[in-house]
DNA sequence: ATGTCC
């Protein structure tokens, strides 16, 4: 800023507001990524929150303000986000063992003409198919049941416990079709009022529909299979782009603050959170953290786990008692506990600088991803 | 991220 040489290209960077604390963790490599992105055209703010960390296309865990639309700043998984549901069962009358093995049905996704007329409703059927509804699918998705060990009485009508699903899926195929589909003028991004903008944002639309829908299909399958009610207490996307202040802002890995409630995603072995939050700081770009944000990528995670036998076998357990199903060995190390932050210490960073409270703290008894044939096998 | 790439 006050340097001679560098004036010029500080002067033409976007304002970076960095919402993380000294002891945070966080890779230059992310802090690098983000000043690269501030330095692209017509950008005009960027936030950066405690979840922060190295993506194929830019930072995940922050927000982007621009004049213009950015396809690479929301990524392929289109409308990915966190839906978190209140179950009518008891944390006393579940039994794990037994609702590990009917959770095994998500393995299928939802019923194909079931799936197709909730999907006719929306509308959008002629944008994008219903095909792949009601699947998890891979990466860092799941479905996880979370049992409410601490609440905070005047914020939620959660109480400890009451049992939870988090969902955590987007748009699968879909997303990733269009993504690959924009004609290659994307990387100057697109003007809003281009015909390819308007495209984008069409299409960006249906898949923010459609994910949200997969969200709830997968939530109502787990729910039917633990012969339960599930009520729905928030859906929060963190892969978008929506209008704000006459701009673009993009949420990468980010959550809307808008909305009052947010899940922040712990992992399979650490706590999540419910957490209020308001969109009264305005360097945070009406966005906040959506979870703990990954600690390590899915490659060195690798080399970080043991791969006897029994040491694959505690990956299948968590330090409360929990169960991971997961038949996809590489999955199963890549998404181990370790290769996520401390979600405390990012709740704490979140707490600390006004953009979020905890309101109630939910723990993984069975994170699910894929049961493969051994354990459908076994499901009744 | 991907009815995914060898």
């Amino acid at each position: 800023m006050g340097n001679p040489i560098l004036g010029e290209q500080s002067a033409a960077r976007a304002r970076i507001s960095p919402f993380y604390s000294s002891q945070a963790w966080i890779e230059g490599r992310a802090e690098d990524q983000l000043a690269q992105v501030a330095a692209w055209p017509g950008m005009a703010a960027v936030a950066g929150f405690p979840d922060l960390h190295p993506g194929r296309f830019g930072p995940v865990g922050a927000a982007f303000l621009a004049d213009r639309i950015w396809p690479q700043l929301v990524g392929p998984d289109i409308g990915c986000g966190m839906a978190l549901w209140r179950l009518d069962l008891p944390r006393h009358r579940l039994k794990i063992d037994k609702a590990v093995r009917r959770l095994a049905v998500l393995d299928r996704g939802a019923d194909p003409d079931e799936a197709a007329s909730a999907w006719a409703a929306a509308g959008l059927e002629g944008v994008i198919g219903a095909e792949g509804l009601g699947s998890i699918g891979g990466g860092n998705h799941f479905c996880e049941l979370q049992a409410v060990e601490e609440a905070v009485p005047e914020a939620t009508t959660l109480r400890p416990g009451d049992l939870c699903l988090l969902v955590h899926s987007g748009s699968r195929g879909r997303g990733a079709q269009i993504f690959e589909g924009l004609d290659v003028s994307w990387k100057q991004g697109y003007a809003a009022d281009s015909a390819a903008g308007q495209r984008y944002l069409a299409l960006h639309d249906a898949a923010m529909a459609w994910a949200r829908l997969n969200r709830a299909l997968i939530a109502g399958l787990a729910a039917e299979a633990l012969s339960c009610a599930a009520s729905l207490i928030c859906d929060t996307v963190h892969n978008q782009v929506v209008a704000r202040d006459g701009l673009w802002l993009h949420r990468k890995g980010a959550a809307g603050a808008d909305r009052g409630l947010v899940p922040l995603a712990g992992s399979r072995d650490a706590p999540s959170y419910l957490m209020s939050v308001t969109d009264s700081v305005p360097e945070a770009l009406g966005s906040v953290s959506h979870g703990a944000g990954r600690r390590y990528d899915r490659a060195s995670m690798h080399g970080r786990v043991r791969k006897t036998k029994s040491d694959l076998a505690a990956l299948t357990r968590n330090r409360f008692g929990g169960r991971v199903v997961c038949e996809d060995r590489d999955l199963l190390m890549e998404e181990a506990g370790p290769a996520y932050k401390n979600p405390e210490a990012v709740m704490r960073d979140l707490s600390d600088l006004g953009l979020a409270r905890p309101i109630a703290r939910l723990v993984p008894l069975i994170t699910f991803k894929s049961a493969g044939k051994a354990i459908a096998g076994e499901a009744e």
